[in-house]
Formats: structure tokens, sequence, C-alpha cells
DNA sequence: AATTATAGCAACCGCGAGGCA
DNA sequence: TTGCCTCGCGGTTGCTATAAT
């Protein structure tokens, strides 16, 4: 289910993500923001790609995402916004803030296509019936998915399997949050006191780099993990 | 028990849009 | 206007787990 771990020719690591290079971008977007995906691998001590980071981010380990375990609510709303909107698979996600586009357009693929087709002849059906779902209908359904859904909006009982629940989905959100209060403990520990002051070991398999200015004129912050004879000839009260 | 087929999902790739110099 | 850079999107691939034979 994963990719075997390798690296690109310019020794960037490609497929899966380790548990701790998910603490370590975690940890990083907490505390700094992803100001620059491009720049942020290198001061957060990844060796990875911009892009990688930002899907790995935006998929995974953003606060409060939600990973599988759709339930029927979610399903109907995915259903119903492809039928209107096709593979717009971004814009449906701001429907479900709560999921990744990506994670709703493997959903689609895996499970909701099969549905798609009889879900659109019942809605041909009720809408040759003289109840149509409008797309007013539709964008309230959607915007209140904490309600009960639309009436028109029905799926098959028997296409949507009860194990789908949110149980699992939570627990992955509580392991998500566990890593960024552990991370950010040890970020905060690491910043603090004497780390800015006193010399540091170095790990040769990260590439430093120098704090800067981004294009929208802020300082991108150092890596953590930069030493002080390097940091030691900047300073950001010059930039700021 | 071994092999094959299928489902599910993480992650990569290429492209277009938009901002900036 | 043009070219460069970054970001975000959608399509696709690669790999594992599970089901079926």
């Amino acid at each position: 289910m994963v990719r075997t771990p390798c690296y690109d020719e310019n020794g960037r690591k490609k497929g899966t993500w380790t548990l701790e290079e998910d603490k370590k971008l975690a940890a990083y977007i907490t505390k700094y923001g992803s100001w620059n995906w491009r720049q942020l691998p290198k001061y957060a001590g990844l060796a990875r790609c911009g892009k990688s980071c930002r899907l790995r981010w935006i998929n995974h380990l953003r606060p409060n995402v939600k990973r599988g375990n759709y339930t029927k609510e979610e399903d109907e709303i995915i259903l119903n916004l492809h039928a209107q909107l096709g593979n717009k698979w971004s814009t449906i996600a701001n429907h479900l803030p709560e999921r990744s586009d990506n994670d709703i357009k493997n959903h689609w693929h895996t499970t909701l296509k099969k549905r798609a087709t009889n879900y659109n002849n019942k809605n041909n059906i009720e809408s040759n019936t003289g109840r149509k779902i409008t797309s007013v209908e539709n964008q309230n359904a959607s915007a209140n998915k904490n309600n009960n859904m639309h009436e028109n909006i029905v799926l098959e009982s028997s296409e949507w399997s009860p194990k789908e629940s949110s149980s699992e989905a939570l627990s992955s959100i509580d392991y998500q949050q566990d890593i960024f209060q552990e991370e950010l403990a040890n970020l905060e520990e690491i910043t603090s006191g004497s780390f800015w002051t006193e010399p540091f070991e170095v790990d040769s398999t990260i590439d430093f780099v120098a704090p800067s200015i981004d294009y929208h004129g802020l300082v991108c912050p150092p890596s953590p993990f930069i030493p002080h004879e390097f940091l030691s000839s900047f300073d950001l009260d010059d930039y700021n």
C-alpha cells in the first residue's frame, strides 16, 4: 500500500514517509507555518522535495484531517457534488473540510464510482417525476453536513457499509495531535535556553541553510538544526 | 497452503495558473 | 511582454492487504 523508499538523482528521498519525518514536518509547520514549500524541507531538516512535504501535510498531517471510514453523509455529499462539478476534487473537498482532495479522489475511484451510475439514474428518475434536486438544495445539503441530509439525497442502504464508522478516523486525529504536542514540545525544548548560544552537534546528513527573506518580505525562520557557528553570522533584527 | 486477482490507498508526475521582477 | 518560480490540481502509478481460487 506504500511505496518503497528510494532517492532521486538529487538525493531527495521518495516513497513512504517515516514517523520521524512526519514528526519533523508537523512540528516545523505547526511552529513556523508553510511559508515556502520549496524551501521548507531544508529548514525542517527533511531530505524531501517541497511537493512531497505539501502533499504529506495536506493529506495526512494537518490538524483535524480525517482518513478513511467515510460516513453515509459524506458519500452523499461527494456523489452529489461530483454529479454537478465533475472531477473538481479540490472544490468538492472544500465542502468536506476534514477530507483532502486526494483522499476524496481515491474514495471516488475505489468506491463511489461504482455507485455513481445508479445514483445518477435515480436522480434522473426523480427529476422526471417532478422532484428534481436543485443546485440550491445541493448547496444547502453540503453546507449543513451536521444536520440530516436532504430528503431527496438517498443512497441504497445496502450500498453503504455500517463498518464505515468514524471511530478509526477519530483515532487518526488523536494520533496526529499527539505528534503535534510531542514534537512541538521537543522543538520548544530544543530552541529554548542555551540552544542558540551553545555549540551545536552537527548532523552531517542535514543540508543546513541560512535564514533568508521570502517574497513577501518576511524572514524565513532558520531550522532548529542549524549549527550555532553558522547562525551567529546572521542577525534576524537586521531583517525585521 | 500456495497462487492469483482485486481493492484500497499513498505518493509521484506533469501541467496550468498566478505572482513577481 | 516575457521568463522564472512556486503552488495547487488532477491523473496516474506502485505497492500492500485481502479475497478468491
